[in-house]
DNA sequence: TAAAAACCATGACTTATGTCACTTTTTTCG
DNA sequence: CGAAAAAAGTGACATAAGTCATGGTTTTTA
């Protein structure tokens, strides 16, 4: 069964709450609502995409790969979270895989209802830019970290990262199942050398390991070794 | 004398193109057109912008300070280009600082001007929208080629890059004056680093040298070794 | 135009990080 | 449940890339 837009909680925290109520029943009738199984793609990079989705629950992670195959994950999409949509403004192929990293669902809605959005909603429009605006500024930021940083500075700000994306679990772990390979992917590194240094991380105490999840004990050491101290 | 922008060449090529008559009139009252000589700031990350400029000609860096003082050129800016929007739309103090590396003349156009602009005409708003979405999709792009890629790989893409984006002096050499140090920044390595691989890129005659200029001589080679073709 | 400053270049050395090969633990599923 | 597969973890080793020291250029400037 479709769910109804005008009484979402997931539309309040995106730029469609700014949608009027004509608007709001246009979108009702022409998203179509989804279910994605842990490991599904949402789509894979090359495609041309017909509309964007947005993100209701569940988490999804947005790679890249490498002529050799190799993957990293750009970012991470959280309930609230459009995807797609750049690839779709800038008329080009969508440049990103969005893999969901949990059982997960999103909406997906066409591309003309979206634009017809863009042309009659001026509030909208802005709003999506101001995302945007914010995306390519922590898109920058990353950048900035990835080529001045060492390997264990990185996996230190991507720790905190985690940690402020994700919430944490009833034993204070990072609530979020991510392989070491993923995380690898995440730091730019080997997983061998993420392995190794998050065993070195667990002996100097700055965090400690319940199974394959953990827990930061030391958060400020942390934002220290990676250089996010002012 | 302040330039007129209704006939302005360098406005064609940006989103003020879609503006109509009267905004253009008041684009034209509200710009200031200015001088930057070489090594000049335009703005420095951290400040509070005002307004964005608009590059006429020459070129700027864009760059960002680690904690420990090192710089990293996020990208380039050129004629045609809007500089410092991203903040200004994100609501966010301005995250990069701009540097002129030639003489440069550029534009400034206050916030509330651009922001008239964007709630009275949809086309400007989406245009700009667009650019945003294609200039996420190129930071993206970097930020997975500087998670995968070695230093050798990065520069071959560098140069590559720079070849398309400035154009060729009458030897067929880059036109554009980087010192070392700043090409070690845009590929995220050490200047020791980076000279010792231009050197080696000579020997191997993937490129020749003409002083502090280098001219791309196997530009196939080059795409092969940074992993760029397909 | 000479001195100073900035930049380019190279060698010697260290180290962080990747790679390969293998074992142990956890998860999946017939 | 138990076998098979996947993931986590460890050690040994190779090497790409950083750092430090120094000398040779070019550019600036007084």
């Amino acid at each position: 069964m479709e769910p109804l837009c005008a009484t979402c909680p997931t539309r309040q925290k995106t730029a469609f709450r700014l949608l009027d109520g004509e608007q709001v029943d246009t979108l009702c009738t022409f998203k179509r609502h989804g279910h994605i199984k842990k490991g599904e793609e949402l789509f894979t990079e090359g495609q041309n995409v017909r509309g964007i989705y947005c993100v209701q629950d569940g988490h999804f992670k947005l790679t890249r790969h490498s002529a050799s195959g190799r993957e990293t994950i750009v970012r991470f999409a959280s309930p609230g979270d459009f995807i797609g949509y750049r690839a779709l403004l800038a008329h080009e192929p969508i440049s990103l895989s969005a893999v969901a990293i949990q059982d997960a669902h999103a909406c997906f809605v066409p591309a003309d209802v979206l634009f017809n959005f863009l042309e009659g909603n001026g509030p909208f429009s802005l709003e999506l830019l101001r995302a945007t605006c914010h995306e390519l500024s922590e898109a920058n930021q990353l950048l900035a970290s990835l080529a001045q940083k060492s390997v264990k500075q990185r996996l230190a700000e991507v720790l905190l990262m985690l940690r402020a994306k994700f919430s944490e679990d009833t034993d204070g772990c990072i609530d979020i199942d991510l392989k070491r390979s993923e995380i690898a992917d995440l730091v730019g590194t080997a997983t061998e050398s993420l392995i190794r240094l998050l065993a070195q991380f667990e002996r100097d105490e700055l965090i400690t390991r319940q199974g394959k999840r953990f827990k930061i004990t030391q958060a400020k050491k942390l934002a220290q070794l990676a250089e996010l101290v002012d």
